[in-house]
DNA sequence: CTTACGATTCCC
DNA sequence: GGAATCGTAAGG
């Protein structure tokens, strides 16, 4: 992200971090993604437009999900983890004084964390709205692959991506 | 309407 | 290891 864009927000008073933590979902063929079953209400927007915000609800909390293909093509990214890096103290009031190490490090505390809920479903997560995700400079090097976690069928496919740090 | 079930978190 | 707790989806 560029510094400039970093203090731009910091004086909004936005909350930032940097994902460190994804898995995939497929759109086809994978008894894991919500899309599995084919086309819901819920999973509406998996079947839209890339780059869109797929939030979901489990239990009492909400994830988030980037929409990754063509229109009409299901597969999409959980975003897994965050390293909150700006608007730290309001993201602390957010969670409710937990320690700082587990400020964002699972997909139902980072929303928390971010402030992401149900009105964010749908939302265009490349443009001007609430929720914006910036492009960053990975090498292939950084990233470590793991199978998913937290789920109950095809649980060995190595689709959790996480940034070695 | 009824029932089953979580892409989780937090506590014991 | 287990409970919390509620919207979604599927079936009667």
């Amino acid at each position: 992200m560029a510094p400039g864009l970093l203090g731009a927000m910091l004086a909004h008073g936005r909350t930032v971090g940097r994902i460190t933590e994804t898995e995939a979902y497929l759109a086809a063929d994978d008894p894991a993604a919500h899309a599995y079953r084919g086309r819901t209400k819920r999973t509406e927007v998996l079947f839209g437009r890339p780059g869109h915000a797929y939030v979901y609800r489990t239990r009492q909390h909400h994830c988030l999900n980037v929409v990754v293909q063509q229109e009409g093509v299901p597969g999409c990214v959980l975003v897994r983890a965050v390293e909150p890096i700006a608007g730290v103290d309001l993201i602390r009031c957010r969670r409710g004084g937990v320690p700082d190490s587990r400020l964002a490090d699972g997909p139902a505390k980072l929303c928390q964390a971010l402030a992401i809920d149900m009105q964010h479903y749908g939302e265009d997560l490349c443009g001007e709205g609430t929720v914006t995700i910036f492009a960053g400079e990975r090498k292939p090097s950084e990233i470590v692959t793991t199978p998913r976690i937290g789920i109950s069928r095809a649980t060995d496919w190595p689709l959790r991506y996480l940034l070695a740090t």
